[in-house]
DNA sequence: TTCCGAAATTGCGTTTGCGCAACGTTGCGA
DNA sequence: TCGCAACGTTGCGCAAACGCAATTTCGGAA
């Protein structure tokens, strides 16, 4: 476990200012795994028994209702914690974990946490600046639900995983992973056929391009002004 | 600022779990404050000084936008933490803290948290636990927002004001503090217009009692199924 | 007690976006 | 290579909720 990962996670932000044989001690107890696209990491209602550093790969964080119904929390790219439900002590899962692409994590027990923490202040900082951002994140996208229109949330979702996932194409710049109309809908609060409706009007101003499951941006600055809310562009 | 406090905050459930000579400790580095109706704990944006624990009263915590408009994030209730944004790794504070009535509080220097973190892993624990549950609250908020109509939402709203600070009165359980129909919209992402309209026809099936910046629920049981989506009740 | 302003009510027209349904398309596995 | 299932598109009607505006009610300050 040690040599070997110790290149992999050498730029992982979380482990900025940890020397390297602390690094080796960080990593002694964790296991790495890989995970085949949608396939699950983990279970919403699970019991919490790993936490997870995503090496590589991207993972959906899906939340589901008793009634079946779904919305997408959050997605979560390389090189960020995932499944940390003992830093805001909770003992099961919250949402489910599942894989947009094949992906490579490392993942420790839970019962390393503690010890974790308590020996790398640095670790356990970046872990709570983690959870800080996501309920800053969470929080803003209450605010977008409550204020804006559809339209300019669906923007906004593409925006956000362009500018996470963005991958430079002929096309213009196109979202990293597969992304149905669906997954769209389920992030903004809509319905797939308002999505499909918007990016085919968006398309045909030029300012996306997208086929099945894929979705390039030729026109960032265009569709960021929709975003915000312009009556045209 | 030690045996006066102790008495104040012998039950406050943050302090659960510490000895008398600890809560002394924990209490030195502590002022009480008084914050009168409608003024403000801290401000968006502000540099983050100090953190707080409400002893008595009830806050609004208020985001707005750059356009000025406003969503209300949270109400807290007496026993809570606020203003805690070290937890989560930020100097300034991301949203204001009104008082809805007059308020006593504690507060700390912010100097005063790895301190105390450090020496009272039990009041670290419960801070930690704060935050967690208020990613879930909002989490929970964002898929409401995202899934359920607006009468559902409102009624979901009443009824967690209810049950966060509901007083038994004659006229069944009312909210303890000044609440307004646009308070109640910038909680739910609607308009004070569609919350009027809501209050009247619920009050015309004898589920809710309303009037000037009060609210009373009478028939908790009946508002829970329109919240939970039924046609009628 | 009176008066003023904030809060609340309510009617009406309009818009947004959903729901349904039918149809087209694409890519993968047999 | 074919067939099928998942994915996407689009037209149409409708309901939910907004926006505006006019009016009323209420409570506190003078």
């Amino acid at each position: 476990m040690a040599k070997l990962n110790r290149s992999l996670i050498a730029d992982v932000e979380i482990f900025n200012g940890l020397q390297d044989e602390d690094l080796d001690t960080v990593l002694e107890p964790a296991s790495a795994l890989r995970v085949a696209k949608d396939a699950a990491v983990f279970e919403q209602g699970g019991a919490a028994e790993r936490f997870f550093l995503l090496l590589d790969g991207a993972l959906r964080v899906v939340q589901t209702t008793r009634e079946g119904q779904q919305v997408i929390a959050r997605y979560i790219a390389a090189g960020s914690l995932v499944g940390i439900a003992p830093a805001i002590g909770r003992d099961t899962y919250p949402a489910s974990a599942v894989a947009a692409v094949d992906c490579v994590l490392l993942s420790w027990p839970m019962s390393a946490w503690p010890d974790l923490t308590a020996r790398f202040p640095v670790f356990a900082a970046n872990a709570y600046r983690t959870v800080g951002q996501r309920l800053q994140e969470t929080q803003d996208r209450v605010i977008e639900l409550s204020l804006a229109q559809v339209e300019q949330r669906v923007a906004n979702a593409v925006l956000r995983l362009v500018r996470q996932t963005g991958r430079k194409t002929e096309d213009g710049i196109e979202i990293d992973f597969p992304v149905s109309r669906q997954d769209i809908a389920d992030m903004t609060g809509t319905t797939l056929h308002t999505v499909s409706r918007l990016l085919s009007a968006w398309e045909s101003q030029g300012m996306v391009r997208s086929g099945r499951k894929r979705i390039s941006v030729t026109d960032p600055h265009r569709l960021m002004l929709v975003s915000q809310g312009a009556k045209d562009a």
